[in-house]
DNA sequence: ACAAAAGTGTTGTTTCTACACCCATGC
DNA sequence: GCATGGGTGTAGAAACAACACTTTTGT
């Protein structure tokens, strides 16, 4: 087969940061490589892109073989470029960010796989440069999240508008008007309240709702407004998407 | 030196969608390669990501070198991973997008360069899966620039508020009333009027306007609004940046 | 004098924010 | 019966969309 002369070929990797939500906070999934140079570091899930497989195929296939997480969402965050960033050869890293529903796999994580859950802000020593994927994958989300409904790859199938809400406030470390918030969110028409509640965090319960799907996917790409406007300017980062 | 072993590496283009508004429609830069295989397509710009470059490296060198321009707006598209998007060998291209002002180069290329404009709604064949990057790099400047003041980009240092409005209308094809968009873009503070008119539209001329850096680069990531609610949902494509 | 494009103001509607009380229950 | 978290409504402010006439000047 005719090749393309006289050009350099590199190694590309897929390196996938998995962010979670457990109800309280963020956390993001590591693994630990036992590279050589930085032993006790961790670092986010990657692989190597194959030969026959497209970029979002490599990441699904690195998610799965790593944690056994199917059907993740997934995106495409950005190329990391520096010639040097890995010590041994030139890896052109292809980040990822995915968003999985952190219950339904934590205890299976911890059997099976070598996955483990880091709480966000308390992050140990990442490998190369996974801290700078991480912090762009974060502002990304922040970026993303306070103008599509993207949060709710967080949560699980059921869940209360108080947990969703505890989830805004956490990525932008805000306070958020309860009354406000769940008139913006209801109004928009993705969520329907169930008659069951969850009594787990109070004694009056608060209902579940469950995503709506049609609507969901509708509104999906229309810019919502989830976050006060005047907590945006402090709190959005430098990200054009 | 230690390598990574039995891992394929592979080839990565640097291809850059260069965009430029001619102050009636949208231009695409293209250039004919020559390809074995489509002779008679042309290619958005592209080359090989060298050993000592990074992809924001390699993609300024791309465009400086076909066309003589400098510091140029750019950002990372997206990745095109097809194994086979390339019959020759296997290709990751990456994708970036350019925005200049394009009467700041027209006449150069013309002389000195291989490169040349196409009005975007009438484009030549394109190799590859270049017309899928050029659809992509669109449907994501509709998505910025719904939300941030990135179309200045494409305009001169000295403009006038009907030609912005042109910009707009242009890229979403849609119709803004010019009191309530001068009202909403003037409001930003992002630009400044000079006293000096542009009479080459009309008799009674329009006044230039010059970017204000400062206050532009300070409201560059808050969301802005300038195109009218109504006319986004129909028209802002199904883009997560 | 008239055609062609530029510039400008007001009003009603919608959307946003700020804010405080009652409800249901487990203990 | 009381402490805890959950739920709900209203009023003032701000932003938005709709809309029409006057200005300038080249011909």
């Amino acid at each position: 087969m005719l090749k393309y002369s006289n050009q350099t070929r590199l190694l590309v990797s897929v390196d996938c940061i998995v962010i979670g939500f457990d109800g309280q906070e963020y956390k993001l999934l590591l693994v630990q490589k036992g590279s050589i140079a930085e032993k006790e570091k961790w670092s986010v899930m990657g692989g190597f892109l194959q030969p026959s497989e497209t970029l979002e195929q490599a990441a699904s296939r690195v998610v799965l073989e790593l944690t056994g997480i199917k059907d993740v969402y997934l995106e495409q965050l950005c190329g990391f470029s520096d010639p040097n960033r890995d010590p041994i050869e030139r890896i052109l890293g292809m980040a990822h960010v995915a968003l999985v529903d952190i219950k339904k796999y934590e205890d299976q994580l911890s059997d099976e796989y070598l996955a483990k859950w880091f709480p966000m802000n308390n992050l140990p020593s990442l490998v190369l440069d996974h801290r700078e994927m991480v912090n762009m994958a974060l502002n990304k989300l922040r970026y993303n999240a306070a103008l599509h409904p993207i949060l709710f790859e967080l949560l699980p199938e059921k869940f209360t508008l108080p947990q969703l809400q505890i989830l805004y406030e956490g990525l932008y470390d805000i306070v958020i008007d309860k009354r406000n918030f769940s008139r913006k969110v209801l109004s928009t028409g993705i969520i329907k309240r169930l008659s069951e509640k969850d009594k787990s965090s109070s004694k009056k319960g608060a209902y579940y709702y469950r995503l709506m799907k049609r609507n969901y996917k509708e509104k999906f790409n229309k810019v919502l407004n989830f976050i006060p406007k005047n907590e945006i300017p402090k709190n959005i980062p430098s990200v054009i998407g």
